[in-house]
DNA sequence: AAATCAGGGTTGTATGATAACACGACAAGA
DNA sequence: TCTTGTCGTGTTATCATACAACCCTGATTT
């Protein structure tokens, strides 16, 4: 029985739409870096809320990096630059152009990973890799258990590249694109793709262990390749086509404006 | 005679102290994903603080999707991989090693993002590109003026490849990176320099223009080379000057406003 | 046995008050 | 005139309390 909840109950608290009114303030212009918000009960009345509901909002937009306050004076808008974190808007990735554009990155960070950690992998990192491919062998296609040895052996991978920056990148944009495919929920799973997972998996492996660079990441490749076509996306990699025409050259806000809603 | 004060220790949120203290104990271990976190009630009596300032932190540390609450019941810690934000702590950035890993991890996504925007520019991705050589051009090398046009250069690239998520990607961490070469902040600026990196970047325009997904690469290759070592990294032919210990003079300032949260 | 209801516990929100701080105005002293 | 100290106002930061909404459990009722 697949009861399938929808994942993001779209926050109920009233500090998480106060919080997106200023957000969506902000990336539409209207509230540009350096201006000062309105005071914290100036918000409170606009908004018909207590203060403390405001206070709930700017703190999280002050870790997010978009405003910032001091005691005495108010709040202000950050530079955009200065927005210390990095958000995927979930919404966007039920979107299959934002989809493929997220697989995208992933499979160019994955080709890079493999190549590197070919060249720095220690013994260690060999191990964690054949650890998770046992554990793969073990539990069935498309199970929670094979999903998590799935990501346990690219970030082994990641890891193997001695920049902890890697895996933490990967496992990331990983994670969205996981959340994504889980989220579409139409892959037909058959013991002939567990097959081929893991012997792209293993060629993998192979390529690392034997330092051989270039092999890995094109094993790597092959893998994407593989995944992509699992998942329903067009399989070609090189020769891929754009995954959204030029429309975005000119947009660079809406790269910007990240979680506008 | 230039009297270095350090900035009073104007502490940061107490809601940041909380925050930061949670979010240390889960990522210890010692609270796993699904335990359930003391009531709001007991951590503002545990850590002396209101109840308000209790709530704050856990705003935050909700809208980062470390934890989650409903309201009746409690909160509690969400899976890792739930986490919704990516962030890079500012502070680990002043360590020599995790600067050399970053402004690796940007290399990567740099020199892929070139062959990929070779194959994919439009003509108006080539002219973004040309008018932020022009404003390099005109301002000093190392200004304000130069830094913004260089980002928007590498901007421009990553937005010809058609993929939001390499603009946002490629410029958050380009940004972390140019933070910390600012917190150094010892670099020496020559006119040879501006001459030298104006180069570097009009081969990258050339290859591009030309779809040349190779050249592409090579150049922004080369281009990241010689960056590194204008910055004091071992990456180049330049020699190897040890990364100077950050010294918080001005960016300190700037930091402690956007990071007070 | 099943449905209903009452009670306690927890989070969500509202409200008021106080402390800490920034900033300008202004007067006192040189 | 210039400096300095003081004060008042406005804002954020924090505290304290109260109530509403909700979950869970267990007893009560049907």
């Amino acid at each position: 029985m697949t009861l399938k909840l929808d994942k993001v109950n779209r926050g109920p608290h009233l500090s998480t739409l106060v919080a997106s009114s200023i957000s969506r303030e902000i990336a539409q212009g209207r509230l540009k870096p350096g201006d000062q918000l309105p005071t914290e009960q100036a918000l409170a009345t606009t908004f018909g809320v207590s203060r403390n509901v405001v206070r709930e909002a700017i703190a999280r937009l002050r870790s997010e990096g978009r405003i910032w306050s001091q005691q005495g004076r108010g709040a202000f808008v950050a530079d955009a630059a200065n927005a210390t974190v990095l958000t995927i808007d979930y919404e966007a990735l039920q979107r299959a152009d934002s989809f493929r554009n997220l697989f995208e990155l992933r499979g160019m960070l994955e080709v890079q990973i493999a190549a590197l950690a070919a060249t720095r992998r220690s013994d260690a990192d060999i191990e964690a890799m054949e650890q998770a491919l046992d554990g793969m062998r073990t539990a069935p296609y498309g199970s929670v258990a094979w999903l998590k040895n799935d990501l346990g052996f690219h970030r082994a991978v990641a890891e193997a590249t001695q920049n902890p920056y890697m895996g933490q990148f990967l496992v990331f944009v990983s994670e969205r694109v996981r959340e994504s495919i889980l989220a579409a929920g139409n892959q037909q799973k058959s013991d002939d793709m567990a097959r081929t997972t893991l012997g792209e998996h293993e060629r993998i492996l192979a390529a690392i262990k034997a330092g051989d660079a270039k092999g890995a990441s094109a094993a790597m490749t092959r893998h994407l390749a593989g995944a992509a076509s699992r998942v329903g996306l067009p399989g070609g990699e090189a020769s891929a086509k754009p995954a959204s025409p030029a429309r975005h050259s000119r947009l660079r806000k809406a790269v910007r404006g990240q979680a506008a809603g």
